[in-house]
RNA sequence: GCUGGCGUAGCUCAACUGGUAGAGCAGCUGAUUUGUAAUCAGCAGGUUAGGGGUUCAAGUCCCUUCGCCAGCUCCA
């Protein structure tokens, strides 16, 4: 037979020869790492006799199908060293996924995590035994015998599903355990040394709250023990930046608790972060020809019901009577800003028309969602609305686009672009016409390619509203975030008949984005704290020099800096307490203040200073103009747009 | 909301199978006058999340409410 290799070179092969084998023929190195193949686009174990002409494409750890295998692989290793511990044990389901695996489990009697150690070593002993996966088709009827034999009652269920397919059903063997399982997987239970078993929780059968709750342990499997524990130390490094930790230690805010679940009370110094990062945006918005405009927390729900959202949000919404009226507490601003588009007659000469408000909204999020900053049920919207007509569609995307990007950039943040289209399948489920959906589809999918965007298209990710542009942002630690977020939307202005005069004298129906940069300052905020572990930019930081005289007669001249620095704008405090300069300096760095000003004898005598920068240390002594130069520097807010 | 775990001083954690709470840090007071990540001493701090129950006796066992954590589900 013929093989062909991706680089397009060709080879005669015996019929029967296994990707391994092929694999082998290519490099000792290649047959050591490979872990399946991809055969005519299928994906294959690499012990599969082959017997076709085909394209072979041989898939290591590096190829994110080959990490899969190994991942599902070893989820296979885990559960039978489970249902070995535990007889009894009902199997559910097992897949990888990203970063590792995980297998749901109806385990009688089981310890928790105390047991871990105990499923490890099992799972070791196999990996020397180094127990080959054997694939074996049979007919549905012999599949279902077999795990009937069994009593894998979640196995049948999955079975059943598969009656009609018509396909053939696979299971894989190693030792005495069998799963159902359409594969493939590595050769042998030896590919699964560097494993770890994570954690454990709860999780329904079939992820439906409905159904009866199975243990699910998490694991990962790595190809190298390096690459083990690099993952394992970036979990550790994501548990020290965990923000509500930081959140804590810097006193930048309070959640939950008597405050109430969900909701958030910034401290002094977070509310000077909020306040930073507001004004900023705020006068970003103005230069980039936003009109800032504000709207009152509870409006009538007869507005709401206008709006849809009380058809369709409202099992999310806090509602209270006033007079004889009910009211709602905004979950979402867009009311607020319609009602100030239609003001008045709008004329095209208005267009775009561009409101923009941190407006805060409250959503009832189930307790169970809650998470520190990330999910509240009071938070800041950044939000924007832009009114224009179709004409203008392309050109304000591109502008917003670039605005959020502007946005990612100030805080390194990387990202990748996600367009949302409408499920063709299904057009029945989406307000607007489909010809109009389409207009806008490609408007939205021109803009970000004459920018030179890359983005990727998902189809049926759609709100039923209109399509959207997605920006996730990836953090510090390769971490991705819901980041900016641009929504067409066919809804609203039909609903509130919104319309504005073109040149022709005539009204025409305006449309509508809905736009939101950091998204909820709240989230934004936490994202901040992860990605700098803390250790926030100059501009940003609550406080951003100490000032430590060393002894008592240098405190004169050190209230004397404070007030130029203060003077400056420079936030600062003065530390004189009776503590050694050690002492203090060790709390100003666990606070995270960027810069220490130490004023001794020899440098209040001579209107010098000693710099210190926050986790690079001592700068040494110097003018007090240079050290305030660095400072500046350091505490600069970004250029605006 | 569901399942599981947890809740002891401002924070981090102790208290064996039930025998009426203890330390470090922080705080306060004093001494010390300090040169780049913790000076020393003293003092104070708790209805053991709230309520109910079992018991001679409950931080510990049971019930219940609240909150927190993990995961599931959800996320316009």
């Amino acid at each position: 037979m013929r093989i062909v290799f991706p680089d397009s070179s060709a080879k005669e092969y015996e019929a029967g020869t296994t990707g391994l084998e092929i694999a082998g023929d290519i490099s000792q190195g290649l047959a050591r790492n490979a872990l399946i193949i991809r055969f005519n686009g299928d994906l294959l174990d690499l012990t599969k006799p082959l017997h076709d002409d085909g394209g072979i494409e041989i898939l290591t750890f590096r190829d994110e199908e080959g990490k899969k295998a190994l991942r599902h692989s070893c989820s296979h290793l885990m559960a039978s060293a489970v249902q070995k511990l535990y007889p009894g044990t009902r199997l559910g389901i097992g897949p990888s996924i990203e970063n590792g695996f995980y297998y749901d489990f109806n385990i009688p009697e089981f310890s928790g995590i105390s047991a871990f150690e105990r499923i490890a070593a099992e799972m070791k002993r196999q990996v020397k035994e180094n127990i080959p996966f054997i694939r074996k088709e049979m007919s549905f009827k012999e599949a279902v015998a077999l795990f009937c034999d069994k009593g894998e009652k979640y196995k049948l269920e999955l079975l059943e599903e598969l009656r009609d397919a018509g396909e053939s059903i696979s299971v894989y063997i190693h030792g005495d355990f069998v799963d159902l399982c359409r594969g493939p997987h590595v050769p042998s239970t030896g590919y699964m040394k560097h494993f770890e078993l994570l954690s454990t929780a709860g999780a329904y059968w079939r992820g439906d709250e409905k159904n009866e709750m199975l243990t699910r342990i998490y694991g990962t499997v790595f190809d190298s023990s390096k690459n083990l524990r690099e993952h394992l130390s970036m979990l550790d490094e994501a548990k020290k930046r965990d923000h509500r930790k930081l959140g804590s230690e810097l006193g930048l805010f309070t959640i939950g608790g008597e405050g109430g679940p969900g909701l958030v009370y910034w401290l002094p110094a977070g509310t000077i972060v909020r306040e930073e990062l507001e004004n900023h945006w705020k006068k970003a918005h103005v230069k980039s020809g936003y009109q800032l405009v504000s709207t009152p927390h509870i409006a009538p729900v007869e507005l709401w019901k206008t709006s849809g959202h009380y058809d369709y949000y409202r099992d999310n919404m806090y509602f209270l009577d006033i007079d004889k009226g009910e009211y709602a507490l905004k979950p979402m601003n867009c009311p607020g800003h319609i009602i100030i588009y239609k003001n008045s007659k709008r004329s095209y000469r208005e267009l775009p028309m561009r409101l923009a408000e941190l407006g805060m909204v409250y959503r009832y999020e189930k307790s169970g969602v809650l998470h520190g900053l990330m999910r509240v049920r009071g938070f800041t919207v950044d939000d924007g609305h832009i009114f224009c007509t179709e004409d203008q569609i392309v050109e304000e995307i591109q502008k917003v686009v670039n605005f959020a990007l502007y946005f990612l950039k100030i805080f390194n943040f990387g990202y990748r672009i996600e367009l949302s289209l409408m499920d063709p399948a299904d057009p029945g489920h989406y307000a607007g016409k489909p010809e109009e959906w389409k207009k806008v589809e490609l408007a939205l999918a021109k803009a970000l390619d004459d920018m030179g965007e890359d983005y990727r298209s998902v189809v049926g990710e759609a709100v039923f509203y209109g399509p959207k542009i997605d920006i996730k942002m990836k953090d510090a630690l390769g971490r991705f975030w819901q980041g900016p977020t641009i929504q067409f939307d066919f809804n609203i202005p039909q609903r509130f008949d919104l319309t504005y005069v073109g040149n022709d004298g005539q009204e025409h129906r305006v449309f509508m984005v809905h736009r939101a940069l950091y998204g909820s300052v709240e989230r934004f905020i936490g994202n901040l704290i992860e990605h700098y572990a803390g250790n926030l930019p100059g501009w940003l930081a609550p406080n951003q020099v100490v000032i430590l005289p060393i002894m008592e007669s240098q405190l004169e001249r050190a209230e004397e800096v404070e007030s130029i620095l203060t003077n400056l704008g420079i936030r600062c405090t003065l530390d004189g307490r009776n503590e050694t300069v050690g002492y203090r300096i060790r709390e100003a760095e666990t606070s995270k203040v960027p810069f220490m000003l130490v004023i001794g004898e020899r440098e209040s005598a001579s209107g010098r200073v000693s710099l210190r920068v926050h986790t690079e240390g001592d700068r040494g002594s110097m003018k007090l103009d240079e050290a305030i130069e660095t400072i500046m520097a350091g505490c600069r807010r970004p250029e605006l747009p």
